[in-house]
DNA sequence: TGTTAAACGAGACGGTACGTCATGTCTTCTA
DNA sequence: TAGAAGACATGACGTACCGTCTCGTTTAACA
């Protein structure tokens, strides 16, 4: 199948509505992008195959996303969909339950788009802003665990919220980018929370 | 030499030197390879530019290096020299000196190659063998800082080795993929070390 | 039909053969060339449908010929066959045939390429240098005609054998470039080498 | 304006007049059209680029001139001026002079428009109607040239006027099809005016 | 001492994708 | 309804790499 990204539906060409974006397009083709990943691949995933199973014009792509990377965030944007996180009672269920809730997210082809964002994220400075405000985002959110372990009055008062979520975070993307998204969601979890030094004679002053 | 990827030196011509591996051709790809990395990014690392720099037939490099994540790979080893870890007293002494170590090995321009062997180990399969290979090694050898501080009798008990091992490559990892090389390891570190929560009334079974 | 140039003989692949240039690429490129002109006319002959139709990648079209002009040029190359020019005893008659064999062959389909090379050269330095290396050589081919009427001591001497040659030359190419190729040869050739005006009384001597 | 095609003129907005042609937006195109022939070439004269410059829509250009041929011819008429023939008491100056009237003004760079014009057509069908009609218009109007020598008594009778006619604009074509304006005109007019053979004892019948 | 076999530089080859440009059609908005 | 603006599908442009191939040369290992 050399050419043919079989663009299977039929799909009345779409014309112009004016000069302005047309939406039928824009949806046409993130579609058009979510399903070339989810059945090909990202190695298959390039804006001539996204033009051509989208029947759009290549100049129409690089109008709205000026880089295969953009067009990936985009499109990954689109179908995300996380959703709050679970209240267990404890802090370490809550880290569990978030993590758990990540895995199945990326374990599900859509949601294995993100992995490859990152890595085209190491090459296109643009993507890589991108990424970092998403990133930030996700890390302001899952500050509502911590709030929630303060309000219960569970810290210990050693590490900031921040930096909790922040060490959350790295584990979930070192699982996601090494493949091992059936890893032990409550071992990683106590791993974080519980403290890996007897803190009895604590060596000084936490700071 | 269509485009001179400039291989400055005149450099004679490297024949074969019988049926077997010549090592200077090998020398000089791998030069070639990592030379191009530092020197024009990731982006304009080839196989056609490496073979264009290193006077090399293509043909010669894809016998001994059948990918360019192979030949990325090979290139990272070539010039990778951590050493062992610093012995500081304390396990969070430890791994902030050891993320101090790996920071400042990524920031430099060669070091720079390994976050785009992660980045391109998502798209291909043989170089995500060949990572996790090394990233096990990795892991082992970090066993070492554990293994001291148990020594110490430093350890809770509360967290395995392994665990621990894998929580502080995920933080190193994740700082190195968004481009924070320039972050507090020793904050990391008490953010791993120390625990999150009072451990005195466990306010209830952790699942 | 959007894609397909329909190469319709299977056509096994060529590969290469070695670090020089194959002639059944060359051959196949040269042939898609003259028959797309032939079926499709010049509006339809691209790089990109000659590459399509011969099964070749368009970086070896552009390697041996670097423009569209150039490969025009190619190809109108490898199937003109104009043969010798009749002898018929008479000047006029000599030239009067010159111009009938012109006009058949350009009538054809393949001698249609003549014309868009013409009109390619007015945009293209490369190709206008080639074409007039090739009308200098029908110039000097033409000579002929004259010398064989100078033998015959036919000539008045009024006008040199180049001014002969070149003013064939135009009236051929006047009458290809208006598309009338159906015109009286005869008349032509009359016009040519009849005087227009009664030379009892020369105004003055000839040059 | 995405490439600035520089409208350096800011030149306030032309709006509709109603439901009629806007003569300013005409005379807006056209110039841009001339100016951009006259600046960048014929190769960068395309629709788009006379819609930027002139500030027009591309709407509005296709409205009024349907193909690209159309808008050139028409720019080519706005600006060309080449007036009556002078009379030199000959027609071999008549001939002369009218050569050297047509090389002058076509090595002018409006001029030049009329070259790719000539080339344009041999692939629109539209534009070779309207240079057909052009160049008998331009044909009738070299009649007066032979109806003034005919006037003088000065014709030979043994070639019509109009087949002089048609040398004589073949030898103009010829000459600025292959860029060589600057040919010596008088040689030319000689060597179509003056027989070629004598014609005393025509050695034979013709043909 | 030849002969063989592999390594090597070179680069042609069929491809795919790139990112840009022009085409001719369209729709909306403004006057 | 003319006109400016510009989105749209299409498809060619010329370039860069991909991975495979064949060539001719060089040398060590084998016969």
């Amino acid at each position: 199948m050399p050419k043919s990204d079989d663009p299977s539906a039929p799909e009345e060409k779409r014309h112009s509505i004016g000069a302005r974006r047309n939406p039928a397009t824009e949806a046409a083709i993130l579609d058009a992008a979510i399903e070339i990943v989810a059945e090909k691949g990202i190695a298959r995933f390039s804006m001539e195959a996204v033009a051509r199973r989208a029947r759009a014009g290549k100049a129409t792509l690089y109008r709205w996303w000026p880089t295969r990377g953009a067009l990936l965030m985009a499109a990954y944007e689109r179908q995300k969909q996380i959703g709050g996180y679970p209240d267990t009672g404890t802090l370490e269920g809550d880290v569990a339950a978030v993590l758990r809730l990540l895995f199945d997210h990326w374990a599900r082809p859509e949601g294995a788009i993100f992995r490859h964002i990152i890595a085209a994220a190491q090459s296109d400075a643009d993507l890589a802003a991108a990424l970092e405000g998403y990133r930030r985002e996700r890390l302001d959110s899952l500050t509502v665990l911590v709030d929630r372990a303060a309000a219960r009055r569970e810290l210990s008062g050693a590490v900031s919220g921040p930096d909790m979520a922040r060490a959350i975070m790295a584990m979930a993307w070192l699982h996601l980018m090494v493949g091992r998204l059936d890893a032990d969601a409550e071992g990683i979890a106590r791993t974080l929370v519980r403290g890996w030094v007897a803190d009895t004679p604590s060596p000084g002053p936490a700071v």
